[in-house]
DNA sequence: AAACTACTGTGAAAAGGTTCACAGCGTGTG
DNA sequence: CACACGCTGTGAACCTTTTCACAGTAGTTT
């Protein structure tokens, strides 16, 4: 079984690696990925160890290869549909992201439960009423759910998306979810974040400070 | 030295103390805030030594003293301001997710470098043009960066932001920040966390799978 | 006032993740 | 063809974080 860091660090490497593809690189060493990601070479290697891809000793990692054995692990065989609960600022923003980007992981519908907004198109992703949810989710065998609603609505919605069948809910509500053991949920608190920031930034500077006498 | 993590729950903590202080409860148990913040209850308590703060063997931890300690370690005396460089879809909706919200750690300014941006108010915070990002950091003693610009000039952006004086960076864009040691910054990766949460996803539905027969 | 209860605080063990360090190898070089 | 080089793959050491488990304690009951 792949750690839940080693899986976040691959997707990392494939999107680095695709930018190398662009510069018309071919092979990569372990040192150099490890540059961009900011991580060390040791590691590298032995996240690339888990998707069971040999480099060569001499030329490195041969890329696109990499990419390939990365994909194996990371995607669905046949592409994967998500869907996106909360179309306000947060929600639209995360659309207009996605919107594109990555054609094996695009999000197909949303949700909200203002109904002005349902039956439009956005970002190229249809809207659809809240009442709809387990509908469409059973319709287009959605697993993948993303909350983007308000704090206190983020659990109810979270309990939707499973009870119609969603196994992974990436949530942005400043709330932990609680869900069932068979379901992965990803808190992305970004008032966490932001806080956690803060905090150290102010450590540095007094680091700084004590240091100077 | 508190550990990162450690910071994170602290924040996490604090809003959920606040939420019950709302409901008008006073105290506490270890196993009550873990049930709220999913985790354990030894965790929390070791998180809590981390503050300093002791709670009663029979009562548990009192809220309002609780919520004292961990602003001692978690905020300036004086309150932070912070700054965001790239008001697009996502910059505006994280303006508007931290607008008012809390009162010591706000977006005091934005810069983006869309001329027809700059010279406005957004979600009450003022928004310049980036060619005085130094003059304005300086002015208003900003010390945390907000990263909300596409990738490709993330890191261009960071090196300004530590050039002006910056030293803790939370950054939305798709790349990771390099930074010098003194500069705290943490990549949000939305691409990453949506990759793993399919991942996993996919991963229970096999499992389940595979138990069933 | 003694006994009981259910909590906290914390040393120690366990688990998980990262880094070290080196054997082994494929390629270019003399 | 033999050697030297600088990489990869990986067992083992190390470090960080989490969990266990229990002594200590403040209130509550008898």
């Amino acid at each position: 079984m792949i750690s839940e860091k080693t899986i976040g660090r691959l997707s990392l490497y494939r999107r680095l690696l695709d930018r190398l593809l662009l510069q018309g690189k071919a092979h990569v060493y372990s040192h150099q990925l490890a540059g961009m990601a900011g991580g060390t070479a040791a590691q590298v290697r032995r996240d690339i160890m888990a998707v069971g891809y040999s480099g060569s000793p001499t030329r490195g990692y041969e890329i696109r290869q990499l990419i390939r054995c990365i994909g194996n692990v990371l995607d669905d065989l046949h592409g994967e549909g998500a869907t996106l609960v909360g179309v306000g600022n947060l929600g639209r923003a995360i659309m207009a992201y996605f919107s594109g980007r990555r054609p094996h992981l695009a999000i197909v519908a949303a949700f909200d439960n203002d109904p002005y907004k349902a039956d439009r198109v956005i970002h190229g992703c249809p809207v659809y009423a809240m009442s709809r949810l387990a509908d469409v989710v059973a319709e287009k065998n959605i697993r993948v759910g993303i909350i983007t609603v308000p704090g206190g609505e983020a659990q109810s919605v979270a309990d939707t998306l499973v009870a119609a069948g969603v196994s992974g809910i990436l949530n942005f509500a400043p709330v932990p979810l609680r869900t069932p053991p068979h379901v992965y949920a990803e808190d992305l608190d970004v008032t966490m974040s932001l806080e956690k920031v803060a905090f150290f930034a102010r450590q540095n500077v007094l680091e700084k400070e004590a240091v100077k006498p």
